[in-house]
DNA sequence: CAAACGTGGTC
DNA sequence: TGACCAAGTTT
């Protein structure tokens, strides 16, 4: 289906300047004060945005001043080793996003002089830097006219202009992408773009939208309808799998752990972890860490007491995850399904990132360590 | 293109 | 409690 036939059916289109001129009005006296606002640092902005993908802004603030006070700029994010790249990001999920900041941030230094692309289509090229990234960036750093479709300005839109495709469907997405490219204004593309995503974070929020303090509600076919509320729709996804899991504190003679980095091209990539894993139907959880620690490490192990549990959700899947200690018994361990080892004493456990089922873990670890001291 | 990719908060 | 949600990108 072309643009065109796309903007056919989107039968609501409201006046675009008339739109613009509200939207800016409104964001002008009640734009959010954000910490990466008030800058056109593409270094600043560029960083804020990566952390912003499917991350919420209150959860984003705890993490940008830390990290600009740690690399302040794109220089001293090119020197910093991976190690400490995830261990500032450890917690905010998707890291991904931090190997390829981390990545991309070389090719500014190495291959561009540290000259920044300013045009979305060059900013796009960057690994990490898609087609919402791109347009934010491009738009409120440079000024480029591109309309930056998240998943704010698609809730917005779908219910200014009530459109009935899904929006999380490739066509739904093509669909909201030339209504907003449609509307985006010439001039202070980058404030009507974040003026959208205020509105939609704090007006037109997913359930109980306001419309009664909305700057576009009389430019919107979903309230004049009443429509808010079953609008936008969404194609439901499948139920998720639940697995069960080990994980070993394997413990030897020193008194120090052996712990894993996960391989980078995987989940959780890059991060460290208690080795373990699936198991498979029928294993007993002793059988199954003795093979997965034999698979990925080539060691023989002695599976002891019962440490903790921990239930969590990732996005496409559950499990229940089982902690035991365990001694060390033999073998010379070998990267064989991790990315490298180490062993560490439990007070060196904080130099690494860990995902948060082990950092879980370590906590009931050190406050099990703490009541075994206060018994003594 | 569908599926993978984290986490913590909300209803 | 479970399903949904949040400034998406990659393969």
């Amino acid at each position: 289906m072309t643009a065109k036939d796309h903007m056919a059916r989107a039968e609501h289109l409201p006046n675009a300047e008339r739109f613009a001129r509200a939207l800016l009005e409104w964001y002008d006296t009640h734009r959010r004060d954000l910490p990466w606002r008030g800058t056109r640092d593409p270094y600043a902005i560029w960083v804020s945005e990566i952390m912003l993908q499917q991350t919420q802004v209150a959860r984003v603030a705890e993490y940008f001043a830390r990290w600009m006070a740690r690399f302040p700029t794109v220089q001293a994010l090119a020197e910093a080793s991976l190690d400490d790249v995830l261990k500032l990001w450890e917690g905010l999920g998707y890291y991904s996003r931090a190997r390829n900041l981390h990545k991309a941030a070389k090719v500014i230094v190495e291959e561009r002089q540290g000259r920044f692309p300013r045009t979305a289509a060059e900013w796009q090229k960057l690994p990490g830097v898609g087609p919402y990234t791109a347009a934010a960036i491009a738009s409120i750093a440079f000024g480029e006219p591109v309309a930056a479709l998240d998943g704010n300005l698609k809730r917005v839109l779908a219910r200014v202009c009530l459109v009935e495709t899904p929006i999380n469907t490739p066509e739904g997405t093509r669909l909201l992408h030339d209504i907003a490219q449609a509307l985006v204004p010439s001039q202070r593309a980058g404030d009507w773009n974040q003026a959208l995503m205020d509105v939609g974070a704090e007006i037109c929020t997913p359930r109980s939208p306001r419309c009664l303090l909305c700057p576009v509600q009389t430019h919107c076919a979903a309230a004049a309808h009443q429509r808010q509320h079953d609008l936008p729709r969404r194609r439901a996804r499948g139920k998720r799998p639940h697995y069960l899991v080990t994980a070993a504190l394997i413990w030897n003679e020193a008194g120090q752990l052996l712990i894993a980095q996960r391989p980078h091209d995987k989940m959780l990539g890059g991060l460290w972890e208690f080795p373990g894993g699936k198991c498979e139907a029928g294993e007993t959880l002793d059988a199954c860490l003795r093979r997965e620690i034999r698979e990925e490490l080539g060691i023989e192990i002695e599976v002891g007491e019962h440490l903790t549990t921990v239930e969590h959700a990732y996005t496409h899947f559950s499990i229940t995850l089982h902690a035991f200690h365990c001694r060390y018994v033999g073998g010379e361990p070998q990267a064989l399904g991790v990315a490298d080892w180490r062993w560490v004493f439990p007070d060196e456990l904080d130099a690494f990132a860990w995902p948060s089922t082990d950092a879980k873990i370590i906590a009931t670890l050190r406050a099990a360590q703490l009541t075994a001291e206060s018994e003594d």
